[in-house]
DNA sequence: CGGCCTCTTTACGTTAACGTAAACTTCCCC
DNA sequence: GGGGAAGTTTACGTTAACGTAAAGAGGCCG
């Protein structure tokens, strides 16, 4: 039932657009731990993963840092209670941090259509002008 | 009817918590153009909402540049035909990209939500080890 | 009028996140 | 067995977005 399939970095890079620098990157930052047959990396489904969520949290602004405790959150180590407790306040400041992109995304948007309004007023009245 | 209060860099600096040289940099990169009285600079009411603008950018992980256009898209200079549709464009460009960090987030609260189930079914399991 | 606060310009320093290049192995193919 | 293609390490370079420090000007106040 296991899921088997692993992939090489060149096949990574070129799923995800990115180069195989930026991968090893990650890996040197401690994003990634990939496999390795001799020297070569070998790269799982849940490396994938990983490295699909270091991508998603770009795409929102997270640095790698941020990515790292992201990826730490859902992997739990065997922790102690205290730990536990922190991580649980961590996740609630990561929920709250969202909470405010998504607020910040709707005035945006609201913003996006009233410039794109305006802007077809102004052909219209260039149109206009024409007649 | 003029909303005519104005603001020192450092008014700016502490309401939105940032340096008085974060400020000066956005003015260098050509993001604000604040009056000045003598060497000093006056910011208006129009600076202060672009300046909320950036930061908020900031917070979508935008770029300054990115920021700029933006701000640019808000404010179309006295343009013609061509540029008016490449606006629009632009404007829809954006309006894609938001959605997918809406995606994103919603992707990540939900993952969010399983670390923390899973966390506090870890401190659970704790609990009854002590009984 | 000396001191403090806020403002200014100028300029070098710093960090994150890679890019780019060199020099080298390994594997495969004809 | 020569030569790509894809992998590796090592290391210096680059860009964005400020930080930090120096040196000075203007205003107020006890």
């Amino acid at each position: 039932m296991e899921n088997q399939k692993t992939y090489s970095i060149g096949e990574l890079a070129r799923a995800f657009d990115v180069t195989t620098r930026t991968i090893r990157f990650y890996e040197d930052q401690g994003l990634l731990s990939p496999e390795r047959r001799g020297q070569t990396r070998i790269y799982s489904a849940a490396d994938r993963t990983t490295l699909k969520l270091i991508l998603r949290g770009k795409r929102l602004g997270f640095s790698l840092a941020e990515s790292r405790d992201l990826i730490r959150m859902y992997r739990p180590a065997g922790d102690n209670r205290d730990q536990l407790g922190a991580l649980i306040g961590k996740i609630n400041e990561k929920r709250a941090q969202l909470e405010q992109q998504l607020t910040d995304i709707r005035i945006l948007q609201g913003e996006l259509d009233d410039a794109e309004a305006r802007a077809r007023q102004a052909m219209q009245n260039l149109e206009d002008d024409n007649v």
